[in-house]
DNA sequence: CTCTCGTATCTAGCGCTGCTAGCGAGGAGA
DNA sequence: TCTCCTCGCTAGCAGCGCTAGATACGAGAG
């Protein structure tokens, strides 16, 4: 084997894992873009391929399976919500309005895109959550939460806890009022409610 | 048509009403059980069928399709869980107490009956809820919460809005510790940590 | 007692689903 | 130039929710 052809192997390599890591994107953006558009109910593997115009099997040479591609979709989804997450918090002045911001744009963010909230935190087991396996996109949304969080934990309060507490809070209020199980109209006061016991009064 | 004729035919027909209500029980009874067992993915109209010993569409001549079903079984859980709600409420004393009990209560009936707890609560859609239509279970259960979520209701506040809100943070620390959202460990302490920020400190 | 009719139930099958075995083309390397 | 190996395809499996059409059975009339 001479030293241009390994190189010219190595090219070639590199060009078919680029063009492999393009089609497993392309696939993860039609998984997204038609669970936002129909639903989740609506996106089948074979649906799936005729929208990359591949054939089904090449979805399974890239994921697992169907539930493989949704974590896909989920991780990507933590970094749109961590970033959103970001922006609410940086614009917002004082504790109080920091929490609040931060909750708002929380349940705003699974009321515009529920197909990805569903993804991310209902559907969904074989992705690693509190664990350090956990994507890191999950652990930056996390974060942000915990950053307005801290200031209201009292004296010996684990910050910790008392995120994942408030997280689950937002988390109840946001399926719950999508599913239709609450109604839409007192989602603001609600929402009040809760920042106004976690901040204390 | 003799009296007597119409006589046999009523009772006839009560005695088939009879029967035909018996074997949806049958429907409901062996959809809830094989549920709690094995998970829904495991109900399938096929398995249920053979469960109860008559053909597939039986089912539909009983309820209009599997979602029907899984209403039926989330209205029997709404009178199981108001039942276990009402007890750990009359057995405790005190305001913050009687939150607590009734808080640890609601988060264990999700632990121990997840396929119940889901019908409920996370799966279907098509069973009315904040409205006068709902079910009477499902109101029961609802009035237990707020039974002992009234007395911490601050001047103004809007009890049912409060008990919405403290209802919320419990399903959504149930669903996202079942789902391995949530590590399992914290748990006890996260539900102390929403109960005192409910009650003020 | 017999015949007819309506109802209740079954068999069979439709159009899907997620997923996979096995074939054939086409490029890499000797 | 020949061989081999990788890749994507066609075709198909088992199972899903649900339903159309056939059938057996019992009630009521003559």
């Amino acid at each position: 084997m001479t030293s241009t052809a390994r190189i010219r192997r190595m090219t070639i390599q590199t060009r078919r894992e680029r063009e492999r890591a393009e089609r497993e994107r392309l696939i993860v953006n039609a998984a997204r873009e038609l669970a936002e558009a129909e639903g989740w109910d609506a996106v089948t593997t074979r649906r799936l391929a005729a929208e990359i115009e591949y054939s089904q099997p090449v979805l399974y040479s890239h994921f697992k399976g169907k539930g493989a591609i949704m974590a896909a979709v989920a991780v990507q989804g933590c970094a749109d919500l961590a970033a959103e997450l970001r922006a609410a918090r940086t614009a917002a002045r004082g504790t109080r309005e920091s929490l609040a911001a931060v909750a708002r744009t929380y349940t705003s963010f699974a009321r515009r895109r529920p197909a990805l909230y569903d993804a991310m935190f209902t559907h969904l087991v074989d992705l690693p959550f509190a664990t350090p396996e956990a994507p890191p996109a999950l652990w930056d949304a996390f974060d942000q939460l915990r950053l307005v969080v801290e200031p209201i934990a009292a004296e010996g309060d684990d910050t910790g806890l008392l995120t994942e507490t408030f997280w689950a809070a937002l988390h109840g209020l946001a399926t719950l009022t999508r599913s239709g199980r609450l109604p839409e109209d007192g989602h603001e006061r609600r929402l009040d409610l809760l920042v106004r016991h976690f901040t204390g009064e």
